[in-house]
DNA sequence: ACCGTCGCTTGATCTGGATCAAGCGAAGAT
DNA sequence: ATCTTCGCTTGATCCAGATCAAGCGACGGT
């Protein structure tokens, strides 16, 4: 499209190939032709801000959305008038995938912070991916990845009590901003105690308690948004559930 | 594979364009032809039996199966040696996706009761999506599907009380069997009240007195294993959640 | 600089559903 | 035919976390 020399104000459309996300995101083990062939489609817009949307439910499924930059919040209506967080995204994650089969979207994706969002127009990635068998298999991997990322969390729902739940929260968090580059263990929170306490289920109360008993305990230090995990071992077996013994599970 | 006339032994293989679940099935709106390929991957096993596992968690990935007659559980074992269920699995259901990332199963897959499976290689099956797109795009919709109701799942298991929980859960079986040509009103449980507590994060015990419960409502009747619905409009209402008038829900 | 709102914390109380406990009937084992 | 086990039900009690209530400090707006 710019055929100017101008890369001034075009330094923000950085092409996969320069991306430093490449590695997590899609282009993923992809030859550097096949990446080529993926930037064309990609459309990089102007950066979003807190409170934007990406696309809200019952919208028409047109797009898969990557984060590039900053983190996105999707979240469910229910039909009390409420909403259930999904997920916080951030830069490699993509958004939508649940929407290809109802051709709808079911949830709502939000900007969080100051973000920059690729696009990939979908009907145009399905033409590449018939064509580019490590793409493809790269789509499968992707989805299925989400199924076990949502089975994880069925999990954490369904069996872990509250204490485990924010444990595994911020070890998630922990670990996915390391291999982004970024510190493990001192971070900054781009969404609200209440997104936190909705995405795992809990009261916002019983999260600011559970951040104050960890700070007292010496797990972690809170300032704000400003969160330093001071010993992640104890963590990690507090996500084991090993904390109490708890009674023996059900083995239905 | 069978060239003689004998076709009384093999009447357990239908092939696909035979099978009457085609339109729910992988080969849903396939060409005829494209169809005839598919079916040649298919492996049909033998029936399996109760208890009988189509993989354990920690098993290499090598196919997804599908449910042609019976029914089958997913579930994950949690760190504390208790396990989550995760699905029940009715004919011409998928399983296996979430191991198409790791290539290792992250959950075992255990018949409830007599089943007929098929047997997919997945590198077969991803040789033949990359050249039939239709195929391709079923692939994608199927394992958006998957990731649709893991959405449905995480709403209910952070959002809902236990009474829509088991509404939810009944007239899911009930709209599931339905669609398979069963009665959405009168029909049997392959599985336990703990598989079912498992499933939807309750204690037996809470499962069996909603049962009760909605026996003495008149919303259904309960005999062991088979269930009758009496009252589907209610029932519908109560996973609503609009049984009783619950605090206005969270906005995050 | 001031104000109003909002997000967060902390304390007190309440409750849905878990846990504990006991018994019963059906299905499979010997 | 009898025993044993297992799945289910029902009752009593308990508790983690929700809900209610109150205050505080940060931040955006004017």
């Amino acid at each position: 499209m710019s055929h100017h020399k101008v890369i001034s104000l075009e330094s923000i459309r950085i092409a996969c190939r320069n991306c430093s996300l490449s590695s997590l995101c899609l282009p993923m083990g992809l030859a550097p032709d096949d990446v080529e062939r993926l930037d064309e489609i990609v459309k990089r817009t102007r950066p979003l801000h807190r409170g934007d949307f990406l696309f809200r439910d019952g919208d028409r499924f047109r797009s898969l959305y990557v984060v590039k930059t900053g983190s996105v919040k999707t979240f469910a209506p229910s039909p009390e008038g409420g909403e259930q967080v999904l997920g916080f995204h951030l830069p490699g994650e993509v958004i939508g995938l649940d929407a290809i089969d109802k051709d709808i979207h079911a949830c709502s994706a939000k900007v969080l912070e100051t973000s920059a969002i690729c696009e990939l127009p979908f009907t145009r990635l399905e033409e590449l991916t018939a064509t580019i068998p490590s793409l493809q298999h790269q789509m499968f991997r992707l989805l299925s990845k989400e199924i076990g990322h949502d089975t994880d969390m069925l999990l954490l729902l369904g069996k872990k009590n509250a204490e485990e739940r924010l444990a595994a929260f911020l070890l998630s968090l922990s670990k996915r901003l390391h291999k982004r580059g970024l510190s493990a263990t001192d971070f900054y929170l781009s969404m609200s105690r209440h997104e936190i306490g909705n995405y795992l289920g809990l009261a916002v109360e019983t999260v600011s308690r559970l951040f104050t008993r960890f700070q007292d305990d010496g797990l972690m230090n809170v300032d704000r948004k400003h969160i330093q995990l001071l010993d992640v071992g104890m963590l990690e077996s507090l996500v084991g559930g090993a904390g109490q013994n708890r009674r023996q599970q059900q083995q239905s």
